[in-house]
DNA sequence: TTAATATCCAACAAAATTGTTAGATTATTT
DNA sequence: AAATAATCTAACAATTTTGTTGGATATTAA
């Protein structure tokens, strides 16, 4: 007699295993599919607001399907938050972590690489803070992860600042002070932009304008903060 | 024959009644404890995430007089985010509204306040930020309150700005890009503290030390952000 | 002291949501 | 062609969550 969930993993196992073989064709599977209309649904929604049978009707398929594939909404959820996670980080770390320029440069450049990041992605943030809040069974690991990707790069950041600011460059700062107000200023506007929207007056009526002019906002604000005076 | 619904709205419309008449004694009822149970749960987890049992629960009261007293979820959440609406704006107002200082101290002041209140209130802004989000059938009425609101103080402070600038004490600069630098640096600690707790270091042991330190440097960048160079 | 009000209790009803199953059909691989 | 895998259908089961009801009991106001 045959245990169905056993089955279920041994199929999935084998189509896995197949696929692995010719990953050269596209796919846009059903899989894939599901996987893009959980990220619209969770990204929007949040996990608690977030409804399976929605993801399937988005999808264009039955919601037997999602859990054929995914078994539990949990886990649909945690394939997308894992990745979200990682391109999150990601970001932080290619906008600035490219040492050789000189400091001014490099920072400048991380703020407006940054900043294009999160205009290519306005919902990322509010997804991310709102899930790790909401989450303590996760938390010590997303926590650790963090803190292991932000060590390497403030430790870099900080002899930079560190080294101009004895050459009489630039005023003294800590660099989670500096890093703080910078991710603050790049990414707040995004999280809370149905809140700020209303005190923009005609800025809000062309959007990627008032982002090209925060931009500049941002890099001016942070530049002045490091200006030795 | 009596229809249920209409007699339970005529209870509650005596029991406001007559509270009215004596509003003296304190009352630490049971409607009042609902609701501070409620605002616990729908300030943690949101409105799709929260639970009524839960609130009951917590409230040390039957689920039945939670539908008693407010019929439904909605309405109780309701109660509960126009308070936090009121609240937030009036925050705002009040930090910043106080004319007759000069400009540089008026903001000072204004940040400083800002900070405080949220320092007393810190899982505000990501409720109001998250279920303004999440209610595309209530956000216009928000809207225009948000924007009422900010008018007024905006036209205000940008004369001050104006002023400033033309006797050359400051920088030209646009109120609301001054205002979302200013929220943007109070706020996003308090919305993404899970998230960059972990980046803070020995920061992080002594929490309240931390927001001194960040409430100063948050003056600090706005102050230089300002300042004629 | 009545009448009105606040609250409890305990069970139930209704709805929404997640998850399961048994087969059928279609496509792909061997 | 046979086996394997992907997908559909359509119903159903389980659980969670919201909301209801009819009384009982205690408290407070007229």
């Amino acid at each position: 007699m045959l245990d169905i969930k056993n089955t279920v993993v041994y199929l999935q196992l084998t189509k896995l295993l197949t696929k692995h073989d010719n990953m050269t064709k596209p796919a846009k599977n059903k899989e894939q599919t599901i996987l893009e209309a959980a990220e619209q649904e969770f990204l929007n929604k949040g996990f608690a607001g977030a409804r399976t049978t929605s993801i399937a009707e988005a999808a264009g398929v039955t919601h037997a399907m999602l859990h054929y594939y995914f078994r539990t909404k949990e886990q649909l959820f945690e394939r997308i938050l894992d990745e979200k996670m990682r391109l999150m980080s990601q970001s932080v770390l290619t906008a600035f972590g490219e040492p050789g320029l000189p400091l001014a440069e490099r920072l400048r450049n991380g703020i407006e690489r940054h900043f294009d990041f999160i205009v290519a992605n306005p919902d990322l943030p509010r997804f991310i803070v709102n899930e790790v809040f909401s989450r303590p069974d996760h938390y010590e690991a997303m926590r650790t992860r963090i803190r292991e990707i932000a060590e390497v790069l403030m430790r870099d950041i900080q002899q930079e600042l560190d080294a101009a600011a004895a050459r009489g460059e630039t005023e003294r700062i800590d660099v989670r002070m500096l890093m703080l107000d910078i991710i603050s200023l790049n990414v707040f506007p995004f999280i809370a932009y149905p809140v700020i929207e209303p005190i923009l007056g005609n800025f809000s009526t062309d959007r990627s304008r008032f982002f090209a002019l925060r931009k500049a906002e941002n890099v001016e604000t942070i530049m002045r903060r490091l200006k030795k005076s």
